[in-house]
DNA sequence: GATGAATGAGGATTCATTCAT
DNA sequence: AATGAATGAATCCTCATTCAT
């Protein structure tokens, strides 16, 4: 029986990684020192330590906190149709972007993903991060394309890394670019993926409508 | 050494430069030391500090040139239109795929994207890389509305946003696969485009042979 | 070591300060390598670099320690009259040359002397190091003066000044040659402000007598 | 045959001791790099290095023009009586310090004090350079002790050595605060030496008439 | 579990000096 | 003699990590 529950723990391991989050954001991983985040999270070196084996523990921590939300984000809730995931997916990404919080941590996603070609933990959560998505819109598209709605000719997996790339583009050009609009830039791509023709009309009604 | 030609001088630079390409591909920016450009390139610390003043400014002109490089890569080479400029970027894009020095060079381009938070000048750089082709996809685009072949409700910037994001995101996924399909990528993006109609049936059809 | 004593940590600065103290006297300020105080004094660099932001710090720590003590040593500590002040700080200053440290630290406050034509903040210690003395000097000149003793023509102040010279060029000749007799020099000295006259005859007497 | 004339060879050396002294009036022997010496001198580090050994070696020339001008500056002139020669050097003092070249080397010479305490030939040189005056200044007093003026209790080397301290004193004084009145403290010095007394009371009076 | 002073290898940069031209 | 690019040992300082309390 431990001295202290579990659940002191867990809320201790957690505002660590507020505190890392809100540091790597402002400064970048390797700009960020151990004692940022000691100031930041108001601990002390060793108290961290009892938490995290390493600083890179710690990004290896942000990067599966940040994977699991954006699964959890991305993976395909509907079955309609790919265009109505893709909305759906959009719209809360819209959302999002109200939240100051959520920006820091687009900031570290991007920094997540240059480290993934350092550190192989992080490419591996990357990657995961990607995989799951990307399955599920090429199983939307495959679908389609049994329906007649797609032409065959098109690899589903190739199309659904498209549309992922449309996402990566967008966290990119915000990341530089705080002013970026995001509503005509989810409009286009809204369009290009209508033509496809990737989806039934009544998704493309209903985005419309809004 | 005295009194060399200014050829001299700047195929020193170049050489500096070549190194630390090399070694921020290998091990980024910040796990890279001046010890390992020094090993690299073959030249004293001292040198390499008569070209530049500090390793950030090395960062630098590494975003300069890659902006330099990629500007002349990506402006728009064709009137003919949108499509058939994009699809002349794709065929170039996966041209530079066979040199492996460009996978280097690919890599070290993730990294500036992540360092353009941090670093004002490289993020200057970085924005003033996507401003060029996203001006010329823009006016693209808009030439293409005039002319009735897209609907005039889409923005063409955005347009040319995702455009430029359907590029960034093949560059990260290469980055963090290289076994990534490339042709097929390319050609689901071709059928996006295509769909909107973006262009004329022509351009279409020449991607299709090739 | 956590959580230690102000007067653990107080002791520690002290150590580092002798240390430094130490280099300097046989170095020099820029001679004297970190490394070489990391040395003498048994600590890591680290550790220094707890109490110190720089080696600069060190430097004006030094300066502070030995104006705090040159004060102590000159304040003036008598009323009787300015020559009997001085005759003291003469005799104390004799006594403090029987202390091997005293010569170390005497050849440090040379160097302190041309360190404050470059550092502002050591240039304002030496400054406060000397205007305490010649206030105090100062004074006991213009109560003379108002006694009759010595002629309104002369302003006190300069008087101040030329006998701290007299201190300033004894710590000179001292720091170049440590076979300099002092007991001469303070005799002569001490002859030259009783002809002034600075004082009372009685003070004249008490020195003579030591 | 040389392939320049001594006077080229001469006149080259002497710019690069102007532009050092320049440089560590400015900056110090130890934060003036050979580069700021180059600059300022608009020679080659090559060229530098063709008159002079080393930066120490540029030191100790500087050392030696200083001793030398101030070596003839001080060397009495006079066998009227010490105080006429110290008033006729303060005077020249006096004058000096119109010079705005005169403040940058007194800054200089305030180092060379201090380097003295770390270069064997800057003591030398320092010492050579306060001798000469002693001894002269010693043969006065002896002097005017055989003609009854100064009592014979008194050290007459011990005396020159407290004249040359009323000089050094305002030296540092003078490079610590530009704005010190030089013409007050002359006058107090006077007083003292006058009420050794040290002089004829002749001397006396041509200062006081001034 | 927490503390925080200490560690010390490592890193960026400097700069006196050299020497091929 | 002059040039100035190159050298590379030396230096100051950092910072992830440890461990005695």
């Amino acid at each position: 029986m431990p001295k202290v529950s579990q659940t002191y723990l867990d809320s201790r391991r957690a505002e660590i990684l507020d505190a890392a989050l809100e540091c790597f954001s402002r400064e970048g991983f390797h700009r960020t020192t151990m004692q940022d985040i000691v100031e930041q999270s108001g601990l002390s070196p060793g108290a961290i330590y009892n938490y995290f084996a390493s600083k890179e523990e710690i990004i290896e921590a942000i990067a599966d906190e940040r994977h699991a939300r954006e699964q959890q984000m991305i993976v395909a809730r509907s079955s309609e149709g790919a265009l109505a995931a893709l909305v759906q997916i959009g719209r809360e990404f819209l959302n999002s972007l109200q939240d100051p919080a959520e920006r820091k941590r687009r900031r570290v996603t991007l920094q997540l993903w240059a480290e993934a070609l350092r550190n192989p933990r992080v490419l591996r959560t990357v990657r995961r991060g990607i995989s799951g998505p990307r399955k599920a819109l090429g199983d939307l598209v495959a679908h389609a394309q049994k329906r007649g709605e797609i032409p065959m000719a098109l690899d589903p997996d190739a199309i659904a890394r498209v549309m992922i790339a449309v996402f990566q583009g967008l966290i990119l050009q915000l990341a530089w670019d705080t002013e970026t609009q995001v509503e005509p830039y989810i409009k286009a791509a809204e369009a290009l993926f209508s033509g496809l023709p990737l989806s039934k009309r009544g998704a493309r009604q209903t985005l419309r409508k809004r």
